[in-house]
DNA sequence: GCGATCAGCT
DNA sequence: CACAGCTGATCGC
């Protein structure tokens, strides 16, 4: 172990692993060849190497000697724990041991491993491992635990951490060297007890706990001349800290065997002969083994039978025993919990080596890095299992998210000729898919078109997922596999691909404008008894997308389609069945600026005094029905928030709840509508529809649920006259040449005149819900782009005021947020189409946002010099394909965030409106 | 037969 | 639900 063992002579350690590997495992088997040595290339890390163990770019494994192979010399052991260093053992070849002096020397000696192959570093400082910084700080965990600080190499290197692991103490927050990982690409996290319910003291609460009863019970016990022996119980490693704290404050020695004493003497305590000794006639505190006193899992169970059987072997009459665990088993107000049977007594100590929910948080917040991977309670390792996405969710707004937008958008840049995929574009994924629906499989799970002959191009389920991802929702499977095979099986280059025929069709498209709008197939089958809406089919729906268009990609895409798909199937899969009558339904025509239509501002309920008085006027109108009439007078009546946020709720939902139901359901939300909308729409999610309809309909996408929703409420519309949703269908109607305005090129349309309401008014829904609509039927880029800039200029010239909550809306946030210095995903999409509109450029918006924090007022600042209308700059195919990814970003956002409802409702409102 | 992995228990 | 670790059975080369 000599020269590897102790630190580096030098100060700055530079190891190239593959050499200082082979010339170690040379001295200590001559004979023994490895790959490395035969020159050969060095082998891809396997799939089966868990992502939480994996430092991304590098061959580096962290914890994860199990998973070494071939393909990595460079390991790295953040503390000595069985859980950590499995795999390590006598027989270990596969490549360098790094960790500190303490955790080496445990190697060494307890686990056997060929010192040669151990290079221990010293805390806190930097050593470069084939070209990369490493630096071990402390994990505040068991004697030798420390996290690992990765620095890639490069000009614009990568920074990981990889905790191991730990518990954030604030003192963390000094270290300079963790200062310098504040934003890091990704951390690394030990999630141990990552969940709200895990709030324990601090060690210090827990050693004064420990030290002031044994220091009570001597006093008790001296005074009573009887002997009373203290047993704490410790893992093989870990939890020293507790018994050295109580020899020196106790000022007694502590018993350990002689197990426990060499690992001591090994972790350098051995040599405190004042503080630990063998001998167990000398001390009243004994340290015991771990599980000895009782069960800990699933609940605290005593064995007080064997705590009375070591009592009686050492010859006492009375136990007091310590198992100091990281879980509050009990929760007790004043104190910790307490077994007692007849002289036996068990103090449960909270005391843990692992971080707390909030000192989880904490760190997060302080190291603010681009994503966190949860190292602990991740089903094999595995990052896009549901347990690594709900851990990563507690961490939401402490990370960076904007970091990860722009990754994502590079990952997707990157034109890599690689159809695997690797690790970072994985974590990308993972990250992109946060709330989402599983991941499909890497590759070898099933391989589509594998056949004998071989010829073909696999083509993946992985790589499938991974290009639908990309694409329109629209897209089907078949059209997916063409554009795979097409490009040989390069998802980046397939994505590519389509969008530039997206882009050719566009434009050729847009020469012939004006599309007449399609009339919709109509299933009655769906819509129950429906004359009413049969007959409205020949309306046209501005939402429909084009059918050329898809019919164009399928002539463009050397696919094969199934030649019995009508176009309309092609359209979106195969969810035809559902899906007909949304579009069909908006016969409807509102009067532009008519004051029936339900407004931004009143969606936050918070009004405006301008807006509150037309918003009061406008429910008068809009819904005498609802709610038996309660409404009405809501704004003037009704100044209760509880009551107010029962009425918005009910709005929302449009009476598809009963009040009772809203206000119950609002006590579990505490008043949060907005929490209260998702749950009550997940629940319709889950439950599919209410009432009728019992066709079995595919619940593929958030829209079909919507679409079908929809049409449970026509059916009531027209058979059975549900009093809400007939107002809203009869009154609200919107002139038909309004419909396309919003889709006119940015140069044609005029913000105001071309508005559906007018200026000083407050900006109905109306218009937002038709403009996403439209944004999302679109698959035009440039139409898309075009879309929201004219959305956002009518709302700038006509009501500044509501700009804000539009964006709020697009963003589905409800505050700015200061937290992340820059906006958001949905944000950004919505400061394109804010650059576009005010003809101002990013960074200046970005820069009035920072000063204004609010960008409502960056707007009407712009406004104010003049430059709203300025005619917005063309866009070049760059920018389409940016906002592009963007939007598809955006949407599956939208469809996957289970927490925000804004924008199904939006979306729900638009379409009952434009019915 | 040996080592790695796992279930069960402490 | 997931603090650590041992032991013996099982799997697989």
């Amino acid at each position: 172990m000599a020269s590897l063992l102790c630190s580096p002579a030098s100060k700055s350690l530079s190891v190239t692993t593959s050499t200082l590997f082979l010339s170690s495992l040379a001295s200590l088997t001559p004979a023994h060849t490895h790959p490395l040595s035969a020159s050969a290339a060095t082998p891809p890390v396997p799939a089966s190497v868990p992502p939480t163990g994996l430092i991304p770019n590098s061959r580096f494994l962290v914890d994860a000697f199990r998973h070494a192979g071939d393909f990595s010399v460079a390991y790295f052991l953040s503390h000595f724990h069985s859980d950590h260093y499995a795999g390590l053992g006598p027989s270990w070849r596969r490549g360098l041991v790094f960790c500190t002096a303490p955790t080496a020397r445990l190697l060494a000696s307890v686990l056997s491993v060929p010192p040669e192959l151990i290079v221990s570093i010293d805390i806190d400082v930097r050593i470069t491992v084939d070209g990369w910084g490493v630096v071990a700080v402390d994990a505040n965990h068991c004697p030798g635990a420390v996290q690992f600080l990765f620095t890639s190499p490069g000009p614009n290197p990568e920074r990981y951490v990889h905790t191991g692991d730990f518990r954030y103490t604030h003192s963390m927050r000094s270290n300079p060297n963790l200062l310098e990982f504040v934003g890091a690409d990704a951390l690394f996290l030990d999630t141990t007890y990552c969940n709200p319910k895990f709030a324990f003291p601090s060690q210090e609460e827990s050693l004064e706990y420990v030290v002031n009863t044994i220091k009570q019970v001597k006093e008790e016990s001296g005074a009573a001349g009887e002997r009373v022996l203290c047993l704490i119980a410790t893992y093989v490693v870990g939890k020293e800290r507790i018994l050295l704290e109580v020899a020196r404050r106790c000022g007694c020695t502590i018993h350990v065997d002689s197990r426990k004493m060499e690992i001591l003497t090994v972790l350098g305590f051995g040599g405190e002969k004042e503080v630990f000794t063998e001998d167990a006639s000398a001390t009243d505190v004994h340290v015991i083994g771990w599980n000895i006193l009782g069960e800990t899992w699933p609940y605290f169970r005593p064995n007080f039978v064997k705590m009375k059987e070591i009592m009686v072997e050492r010859g006492y009459t009375k136990v007091v025993g310590f198992v100091p665990t990281g879980w509050m088993y009990e929760t007790k107000k004043e104190g910790f919990a307490v077994r007692v049977k007849d002289s036996l007594k068990i103090h449960l100590v909270p005391y843990s080596e692992h971080s707390s929910y909030d000192e989880l948080r904490d760190y997060v917040k302080f190291l603010h890095p681009k994503r966190v991977i949860p190292t602990v309670g991740v089903d094999g390792g595995k990052l896009d299992g549901k347990e690594a996405i709900a851990l990563q969710k507690h961490f939401v707004g402490l990370v960076d998210e904007t970091a990860n937008k722009h990754e994502f958008l590079m990952a997707f840049n990157r034109r890599s000729a690689h159809a695997s995929l690797s690790h970072e574009d994985v974590l990308a994924k993972c990250c992109r898919e946060q709330d989402g629906e599983e991941f499909a499989s890497l590759p070898e799970n099933n391989s589509v078109s594998e056949l004998p002959g071989n010829l073909e191009i696999k083509i993946t389920e992985g790589m499938k997922k991974e290009l639908s991802d990309f694409l329109p929702s629209w897209v089907n499977q078949d059209q997916i596999q063409g554009l795979l095979m097409s490009s040989g099986g390069d998802v980046v280059q397939s994505a590519s691909a389509f969008f530039e025929r997206e882009r050719d069709f566009f434009e050729e498209a847009n020469v012939s404008n004006n599309e007449k709008p399609k009339s919709v197939e109509i299933r009655t089958s769906d819509l129950g008894s429906s004359a009413d809406t049969n007959s409205q089919q020949e309306v046209p729906s501005f939402s429909q997308k084009p059918m050329e268009h898809s019919a164009k990609l399928v002539n463009l895409t050397p696919v094969r389609m199934k030649s019995n798909q009508t176009k309309k199937e092609r359209k979106r899969g195969s969810s035809t069945v559902s899906k007909s009558k949304k579009k069909g339904k908006s016969t409807a025509s509102t009067e532009a600026g008519g004051p029936k239509q339900p407004t931004i501002t009143n969606y936050f309920g918070r009004a405006t005094a301008a807006a509150s008085k037309s918003e009061s006027a406008n429910k008068v109108t809009v819904d005498p029905h609802q709610n038996n009439g309660e409404n009405n007078n809501q704004s003037m009546d009704i100044v209760e928030s509880h009551k107010q946020g029962v009425n918005q709720l009910l709005q929302i939902v449009d009476g598809s709840m009963s009040r009772e139901s809203a206000i119950s359901l609002l006590e579990k939300t505490k008043g949060d509508v907005n929490v209260a909308v998702d749950m009550f729409y997940s629940k319709i999610q889950n439950n599919k529809v209410p009432d009728s309809d019992k066709s079995i309909v595919p619940q593929n996408t958030q829209n079909e649920m919507i679409d079908k929703y929809d049409n449970t409420n026509m059916v009531h519309n027209s058979s059975q006259a549900t009093p809400k949703m007939q107002n809203l269908y009869v009154q609200t109607s919107v002139a038909q040449a309004d419909l396309m305005n919003i889709s006119l090129p940015v140069e044609k349309y005029r913000p105001i005149e071309h508005a559906c309401w007018t200026a000083g008014q407050p900006a109905p829904y109306l218009h937002l819900a038709r403009t996403f609509d439209l944004v999302e039927r679109e698959k035009g880029k440039i139409k898309t782009t075009a879309m929201l800039c004219n959305m956002f200029r009518s709302l700038l010239a006509l009501s500044p005021d509501d700009v804000l909550p539009a964006v709020y809306l697009c963003t589905n946030k409800i505050s700015p947020d200061h937290e992340n210095v820059e906006l958001n995903i949905g944000g950004s999409l919505v400061i394109s189409a804010m650059e576009e509109s005010l003809g101002t450029s990013k960074s200046k918006i970005h820069e009035m946002y920072k000063t204004y924090g609010d960008l409502g007022d960056v707007a009407q600042e712009c406004r104010q010099n003049q430059t709203l209308l300025a005619p917005p700059r063309p866009l070049s195919v760059r920018d389409v394909y940016s906002t592009l990814r963007k939007l598809r970003w955006w949407e599956c956002w939208e469809e996957k965030n289970s927490c925000v409802a804004s924008y199904s409702v939006l979306q729900r409102n638009g379409n009952e409106i434009s019915c």
